[in-house]
DNA sequence: TTGTAATGACACCGTTTCGTATCATTCTAT
DNA sequence: ATAGAATGATACGAAACGGTGTCATTACAA
């Protein structure tokens, strides 16, 4: 058998893949590809769309491997969805903007192709997957509305939080709806910018 | 619809229909039972989930009569797709109504199991069929939000007219995304009826 | 009347796809 | 040092599934 010519083309160094088991550097690095590449490809071609030849291939490794690291294909998906919610509720480097420059960035990020497709991948199996679709909304939806509920508290009082999930719907708005049905592409930073401040204004929480 | 009731002739099973070439009647009967029970069908298992024979056998006809109707899968999920999207359209026994009943009668239509599990399919759906998603969202959200524009207009002229998309927003609220993750279950006709009223408010729409 | 289209029943085919098996190989754990 | 676990490469099995063929049978159309 002719050993590794079919691999010499390639550039990354990461496909010169020795055979045997792998060091724990190594390991860790593969796991995070792993999940990496499976959230493109499941965005691409949806859950029962995506083969698991093309998920390993993907990832550059073999069937096998997926199924030490994860039992299965649902094992996978599921690994990938609560990878990707826990990252989502993470990205909170938004804490001392104000409620302006927040809501922008809840737009950008809600309307974002990566969260519009998990959102769809997860809707399109809440029936074989309830539990993923209850960590996503606690990880997204919850997680943005509480964020706003506090800036509208500290801004305008306790009288006003009850604000933030309207608001929040607002945000989403009719765009939002689209974006799901695949109809409009996502927004541009000067869009969700104008977007922010009408929502704002509608219900009597922009700046005069 | 016209559910063909032999239920009490489940022991002497499907074959009690004759074989050889249908009344006018029966293949009219025929094609609308196949659309419904496609829909229970592809609600309960998705898209791709869903197989042939499960169709055929659902709605008592073999395969055959299925490509010879449709051609194909995605001929008969495209088929039940419009025809539900135009039943959703024409549903518009609410002309004469002030806008408050307006307002709860759209959400209870949009809350619905019926509307949000067409939805999950769809979004699910929106690579393969993008021309779905653009009808469903035209004879769905389009409609109701020129419904909403049109009584604004004549209620409080047409300055209020851009209400219309927010107040939709509203109407769908975070609760609608929990439904179309699988989170929450319909609202009943009071919990409609408080939303209509609650959105309305918000946006300075109620009544006083 | 006569040909044709549609249907049921059922078998069948080819493909796809999940999941395993095998074997050599390399690292980890003890 | 030695056993065991993990991996690449590859092939394979079993099942599911979309779609078609066949034949008898019935209604429609000309």
């Amino acid at each position: 058998m002719d050993r590794h010519s079919s691999v010499s083309a390639r550039s990354s160094p990461s496909s010169l893949r020795k055979r045997g088991r792998p060091t724990a550097d190594e390991r860790r690095r593969r796991e995070t590809e792993i999940l990496t590449t499976a959230l493109s490809v499941f965005l691409k071609s949806g859950y029962g769309g995506s083969t698991l030849d093309e998920l390993a291939a993907a990832a550059r490794v073999t069937k096998r491997t997926l199924y030490t690291f994860f039992g299965d294909k649902a094992g996978l998906f599921a690994a990938m969805v609560t990878d990707l919610a826990a990252a989502v509720s993470l990205d909170a480097a938004y804490d001392s903007d104000t409620l302006e420059t927040l809501a922008t960035r809840i737009i950008s990020r809600v309307h974002s192709d990566e969260l519009v497709g998990l959102h769809r991948l997860v809707i399109a199996e809440s029936t074989r997957f309830p539990e993923l679709a209850r960590i996503l909304h606690s990880s997204g939806d919850a997680r943005h509305i509480a964020r706003l509920a506090e800036h509208i508290r500290t801004e305008r009082g306790p009288a006003s939080e009850s604000l933030a999930e309207p608001l929040f719907s607002l945000l989403l708005g009719e765009k939002h709806r689209r974006r799901l049905l695949g109809i409009d592409p996502a927004p541009t930073a000067a869009q969700a910018a104008a977007h922010a401040d009408a929502a704002l204004r509608l219900l009597g929480l922009g700046r005069h």
